[in-house]
DNA sequence: ATAGGGCATGTAATGATATAACGTCAACGC
DNA sequence: GCGTTGACGTTATATCATTACATGCCCTAT
């Protein structure tokens, strides 16, 4: 099976910052990621922002662009090639990741008539998950 | 015919922001808008911040979030009630804004689905509009 | 007319997110 | 060896956004 994203044996750095945000279920700002390894020994934000940026290459983490925050990836079909699609839920922080070809068709239908070329696409919906609705 | 954001009449400073916008072809950050104000006499970034979050709130202007920026309402159907999606043009920073009932009923089918209640939900897609690429 | 509420404003200070500029070091191919 | 590459470390700075508090203005109920 071909992989979209080769993943290379990760750095030091690269793997702190892949396990913090593996172990955590909320999006966690690159402050809260450095925070959380200063025990490990790390020091500036531009050692978080450098993992992050190749761990988002690999297709291991995703920037959620309207929290300023970053998940691992959790979505089995990432690397199927679609455009995923984020729902974040504001009371409990959970993110839900799915993908829909229908949506990503339609948005390629979109760029195609116009000649627009895509390098990425970001969807995220902002709300409420079923449990804080249910809890209420 | 309704509108689902009436307008009231918009203050001093409102209005200065929002012609920044509407006189502009990319989209602003707060700060470039402010200092392109300064000679009206702003001085503070909250004066602009509060000036956008009425402006946002009375869907006149949008946020793009994978660019913290703003770019003044251009679409028709704004108000018609679907999800509204957004091109950027990374090589011109042109903004195209439309929306496709099929993205906004697929997106809601989820939602559904899942239980999951949506308040805002962003799309954006960054690549090189067709007038770069012919450039080339 | 005036007191009080509501809301836009002004100002200073700070917090939060992200990058620039520089130097060091280890691995690797030639 | 030696140059290239890429990760790393450190400091400083740039960029984006909010908190806290004081002021002024308009409206309206008394």
């Amino acid at each position: 099976m071909s992989q979209a994203h080769p993943s290379p044996d990760l750095t030091r750095n690269q793997t702190l910052v892949l396990d913090a945000l593996a172990e955590s279920t909320a999006p966690m700002s690159a402050y809260s990621i450095l925070d959380r390894l200063r025990p490990e020994g790390l020091r500036a934000p531009l050692q978080v922002y450098r993992a992050l940026e190749k761990l988002l290459e690999h297709g291991l983490v995703h920037r959620l662009e309207s929290l300023n925050a970053f998940i691992a990836c959790r979505h089995s079909q990432c690397h199927s090639g679609g455009i995923v699609s984020f729902a974040i839920c504001e009371t409990c922080d959970t993110v839900l990741e799915f993908s829909d070809d229908d949506v990503t068709e339609r948005l390629g239908a979109w760029s195609r008539s116009k000649g627009f070329r895509p390098t990425g696409t970001t969807i995220e919906i902002r709300g409420t998950c079923a449990d804080c609705v249910a809890a209420g």
